[in-house]
DNA sequence: CAGAATCCCATACGATACTG
DNA sequence: CAGTATCGTATGGGATTCTG
């Protein structure tokens, strides 16, 4: 009745993010991370430099930066162009598995500021 | 400066995830926190026990249950109904935000859920 | 400029024990 | 049953410094 019959009804036996050891909740967790979040929407505009990307996304530290974009990397969501020129130029933008997690990103980011922006007035 | 215009063309000053300090931040770190995400889910298939949710979140302590219940709840995205009986029983379910929220995380842990099973035969 | 390296703190999280 | 209390650990995360 219930529980996880979610999609893949073609003989895949499905991931299951209720399972500890299951990859797909180590995915789960990179792509809902703290700053992975920030970092995919914010890679939503285009190609960006590794400062810009810094800049966009406030409060990020550059560690947490290039260790969550190194994960976003492992997970094929995001792609690293490095340019052997001085100074160094780095590209990032998203994959096509990075765009695709975005379009599902995007609306649950919204919902949150619309809803934070209601609450500010309801104050309900 | 560059804002954000996201949704709410209604007038509203919109909320900015991208700052660190907008309650919007917070609302989405508590959503796509670890456990959030999978709490929420659960949820989703109708009003549960404390006892029942932790058994579908396989791998939850107690503790986090607890503090996340309480945060999903002072986020008005669950309900929790506790009778004077005993034993004692409590029962959780999503308010209408959090069946909202829901609706959203849903695309999401599918595609994550989706890609991973296709990563396991595919091994790019 | 784009990071890696280091140091250090806060807290997220887990395990266990206990209680109304 | 539904938690709270306590403790201990791992990791997230920030600040700073260093380098190709």
């Amino acid at each position: 009745m219930k529980e996880s019959m979610e999609i893949i009804g073609n003989g895949s036996p499905s991931a299951d993010v209720f399972e500890p050891n299951c990859p797909s909740r180590a995915l789960l967790d990179h792509v809902t991370s703290r700053w992975g979040v920030l970092i995919l929407l914010t890679l939503a505009s285009g190609t960006m430099r590794w400062g810009e990307v810094r800049r966009q996304v406030r409060g990020v530290s550059e560690k947490m930066l290039a260790s969550t974009l190194r994960t976003l990397e492992a997970d094929a969501l995001v792609e690293r162009k490095a340019y052997a020129v001085v100074p160094p130029r780095v590209d990032y933008s998203l994959s096509e598995r990075g765009k695709e997690v975005v379009s599902l990103l995007n609306p649950l980011v919204d919902w949150v500021i619309s809803t934070t922006a209601a609450d500010a007035k309801t104050a309900s």
